[in-house]
DNA sequence: GAGCGTGGAATGAACATTCACTCAGTTTCT
DNA sequence: AGAAACTGAGTGAATGTTCATTCCACGCTC
């Protein structure tokens, strides 16, 4: 991982200088933050702890982290940087299959079946984002979510090419985009209530033709279909619940 | 809220004795520490803050609530009771609709845009709920998760009906039920991303439809519409991510 | 109605603890 | 031997919680 950015201003004169040493230990102390964060909790967590899973002393953490936040943000951009990597991939195979003259179909359950392979390989560090990205500050979290946002752009532009090409419908695209993501993550996030599915492709297979489905759904028949859907009855269901 | 519970074994010997006042006492200092939690997060957020933004000294919140801790609880369980009347109505609007002979679609609509609103308000609470669920204690998490599994299967049951009345295909009712909680839920968890809808009900519109099409739709076609998925081209793309 | 007593409520300085971080000394490696 | 890396007791700042004190609204007495 980009170990340039990370180091920003060492104070301590003892750090490590081997680049290859730095980042197996990063590496290892990190995995370790990893595991406890997700048990008890960034905050829940101390030092220490993570350094006797890592094997090492506190001072020795401070020799590979400046600070300790400076490993939740570790842990949380290299989820992003694997994600973007992945990302420049299906863009170019994106761009390719276009070429190739694949249906829109295709590409976008390829792109689609991509993403849920890589968030479910990086489950635990989306869970980690969902938790602790408060603990963050202000610049960080906003990168963090500018990275999700260009993900969901890219769905966006999928979507317009399959909407261009005729195959599906026209309709509220960002919102389809969320929707998309917002499946393909939860099994991760939530994934305590998919206890049915053990393994991802038992869920991808039927997730693949839910989201197919949303694209091809139009916006109209919703509203359509119900008729006695009056003002009064609207006020009602709201009234109950405050 | 049940103040009942919460005042379990009070040492302090200077306590709001006063029903009302207590009540009153706790919604305040309630509201102010949910905006610092939501901002950030529980363990950043001090008792000094919230005694100052609920215009109390720190002394005054150990008045009313035994520790910091019992804050996070009020909220939480202040969300819970409310989501848990909320379906209570829900499910006996659904009896009487049902009796009615309301048609399948109707039925689900109405409880999914019950839902809606109610997670809409209680947005805050909910997100609260999914960041510092590790805050909490096993049986209370579990209690959360417990409640959350309930209105899951409530839809699912719903499902089921419009299945046996033969509105909509079989397939998978526990998956296309976790689809449709998660979507309703992504307004309140994904809020930043919808930054184009300014109100529920823009989001709820579409949203329906999309929520019709995932029930109507059957699990075959997507795995048909790709022609080339052999094995190869899976194992590419796993590879890519590691 | 002025003075006084009473007790519930508010206060914030003080306390105890936790924890991220440092650094002077030690070990390991080359 | 010298550099690189490790160590862990120590430090200071932050924070949850307590409690001795103060405040005040009310009722009582004369």
């Amino acid at each position: 991982m980009n170990s340039q950015v990370l180091r920003k201003k060492r104070k301590s004169p003892s750090q490590v200088t081997d680049e290859k040493r730095l980042q197996e230990g990063q590496e290892r102390i990190a995995a370790a933050a990893l595991n406890l964060f997700l048990q008890n909790g960034y905050h829940n967590t101390s030092v220490r702890e993570i350094a006797q899973k890592a094997g090492l002393s506190v001072g020795s953490v401070f020799n590979y982290f400046t600070s300790k936040e400076e490993i939740l943000f570790f842990l949380l951009s290299s989820g992003q940087v694997r994600t973007e990597a992945g990302f420049q991939k299906q863009r170019a195979e994106f761009e390719r299959l276009k070429r190739d003259g694949a249906s829109p179909q295709d590409l976008f359950l390829r792109a689609y079946e991509q993403y849920a392979v890589l968030t479910d390989e990086l489950r635990r560090n989306t869970v980690l984002a969902y938790q602790e990205t408060k603990s963050l500050t202000l610049a960080e979290r906003k990168r963090f979510l500018e990275g999700e946002e260009r993900i969901q752009h890219f769905f966006e532009e999928i979507i317009a090419y399959g909407i261009d090409q005729g195959a599906f419908p026209a309709g509220n695209i960002q919102l389809k985009a969320h929707c998309l993501l917002v499946l393909a993550q939860s099994w991760a996030v939530r994934h305590w209530a998919l206890s049915s599915f053990t393994k991802l492709d038992e869920y991808l297979e039927p997730l693949k033709s839910i989201a197919l489905g949303i694209l091809e759904s139009d916006s109209r028949p919703a509203s359509a279909l119900i008729a006695a859907q009056d003002g009064k009855d609207i006020a009602l269901s709201r009234e109950m619940t405050s």
